[in-house]
RNA sequence: GGCCCAUUCGUCUAUCGGUUAGGACGUAAGAUUUUCAUUCUUGAAAGAGGAGUUCGACUCUCCUAUGGGCUACCA
């Protein structure tokens, strides 16, 4: 049977980074199967409908390069892919369990139940209280008929036959059992916006959309019981899915999953992509415009919760396709380590070509042109061990571009001294001379010339670094030389001992 | 409260009854370097606790503890 899964987020606002790992997980496991992956937008609950969250969710995921062979954005043989959209489909198979006493009618208002819920500790609406509720079991048909006649609103309740025990096979835990007493009879349908509640749509829809597999976080396991119980009741037992519950993504520190509430507090984004929340108008960060590769991103998250087995870190799209395996999913939460992520941008930024980077760099920033392609390309790899994100270039390349127009305070104190500008004086002088200005002559000659004059290494170079870049960093000396020249170099010199003193 | 799931270095994890418990991030020290960074070397750092089962348990079972999830006409 061809493997099929789905990503089925509801579109309540941005999709946050363990949503993500969801549909990452899915993607590698339809892949590795050769199966196909289907994206369907879970939107039955009309009052927390969040405008553009499902175009946020789709760029997302394609900024990522998870992509979907079917669905929302996409099309395919079992459209509409929208759950509102689907709505007369569900009604079909709410009427059937009416029908065949799987479900029932209930009258009671959110106000009566409320009300139920203060009085009764631990009240639950099932087996041993729904004879006491208002509903199409303790109603004649005559009333229930008149009630709905009348337009009194009801929801339909699923039917959960007490003292069974249920067990849900996951894929990643095993055998998972539980009694039924403990379920409660769960609304189906809603009388507030006349929608199937998720577990009525999702189990209707990965039946029809013949899904093999759910693959979802673990926030849904106790709740997978009842969904074996509404497949057994729809007749569907048979064509019903594998589950696989992954561990859940939990905050770094103190307690609690990750959550797209969380936006920026934790001191790093959560979500994929910035995201602006149209009622609130609340900005949180996304990792792409904090500068992430996605390829990094991915990396990150697929080893949060699953791992090879071997030492191997970093892994393409494809090594993970072809590695990946539910059983070797863990089965615990893994707390999210930014830094970590980090590293693996970093680890990304270092195996990309000097010209690759040189061209992003450059549409980061707005120099001027006054390198050739080569040249910059040839600067950015002089520094690109040292930074995380392809905006750090920048400070780190700066004096590349532009003299130094003050000098940092601690290094003047440690390294110009009183004999430093005539030493610098004399560095000019040599530096004169110097026809052919390459990284490695210029040392040599230098080099050369402060060892027969018996200067101090340090002294010289120590001053000379800090004419050049105005502080104590940078990549080796010679070769920022090289690159802005003899002139330029000689006249943040003369600059610096003008400057200096 | 009830139900379910989980538990190896600070963090992500390897180990599928016999290992000096391995790797990575982070961290400490040292080396290299004319600066800073990189790089390299080395170090510290873990089986929640208690009972079993077994010749032998990190690994299997049970109890406790802790963490997490769920407990809506939300998903």
């Amino acid at each position: 049977m061809k493997v099929r899964v789905r990503f089925a987020p509801s579109p309540t606002g941005a999709l946050h980074i363990g949503g993500v790992r969801t549909a990452l997980y899915n993607y590698l496991f339809a892949k590795k199967h050769g199966g196909e992956m289907l994206l369907r937008i879970e939107d039955t609950d009309s009052n927390r409908f969040v405008a553009g969250a499902e175009e946020y969710i789709i760029e997302s995921l394609n900024w990522l390069g998870i992509k979907f062979d079917e669905g929302v954005g996409v099309g395919g043989q079992y459209a509409p892919y929208r759950q509102s959209e689907r709505k007369d489909i569900y009604r079909k198979y709410v009427d059937f369990l009416l029908e065949n006493k799987k479900a029932y009618i209930a009258f009671d208002k959110p106000e009566e139940l409320e009300a139920k819920r203060n009085e009764t500790a631990n009240f639950q609406y099932d087996a041993s209280t729904r004879l006491q509720m208002k509903n199409s079991l303790t109603l004649s048909e005559n009333e229930v008929t008149e009630k709905i006649a009348a337009g009194e609103n009801y929801v339909v309740r699923i039917k959960i036959e007490p003292n069974e025990d249920i067990t849900v096979n996951d894929l990643i835990r095993g055998e998972v059992t539980i009694n039924s007493s403990i379920l409660d009879d769960k609304v189906l349908w809603k009388s507030a916006d006349g929608l199937p509640t998720y577990h009525l749509a999702n189990v209707v829809d990965d039946y029809l959309m013949k899904i093999t597999q759910v693959i979802r976080g673990e926030e849904w396991l106790p709740s997978a019981p009842l969904h074996v119980l509404l497949y057994r009741a729809l007749g569907f037992e048979s064509a019903m899915p594998q589950f696989a519950h992954l561990p859940l993504l939990l905050k770094p520190e103190g307690n609690g999953k990750l959550s797209k509430r969380d936006g920026d507090r934790l001191g790093f984004p959560v979500f994929p992509l910035d995201w602006t929340d149209p009622k609130s108008g609340e900005k949180s960060s996304g990792y792409r415009e904090a500068g992430y590769f996605p390829e990094a991103l991915v990396n990150f998250l697929a080893l949060l919760g699953w791992n090879p087995g071997t030492e191997q870190e970093i892994f393409s799209m494809e090594e993970l396709i072809d590695l990946f395996s539910l059983d070797r999913v863990s089965k615990s939460g893994a707390k999210f380590d930014y830094e970590k992520g980090k590293w693996f941008n970093h680890q990304y930024l270092i195996r990309k070509s000097d010209e690759e980077l040189a061209v992003l760099f450059n549409t980061s920033t707005s120099l001027s042109n006054q390198f050739d392609d080569a040249t910059l390309a040839h600067i950015v790899g002089l520094v690109k061990e040292r930074v995380t994100f392809v905006q750090e270039l920048w400070e780190q390349t700066a004096f590349f571009f532009l003299a130094p127009t003050e000098y940092d305070e601690k290094t003047v104190q440690k390294r110009w001294k009183a004999e430093t500008p005539a030493l610098m004086q004399e560095l000019i002088v040599e530096l004169e001379k110097i026809s052919d200005f390459s990284a490695a002559n210029t040392e040599e000659i230098i080099l050369g010339w402060i060892s027969t004059k018996g200067y101090n290494m340090g002294a010289v170079m120590n001053a000379f670094r800090l004419a050049l870049v105005g502080a104590a960093k940078g990549p080796h000396l010679f070769d920022i030389t090289a690159v802005i020249g003899k002139a330029e170099t000689i006249k943040r010199i003369e600059k610096a001992i003008e400057t200096l003193k």
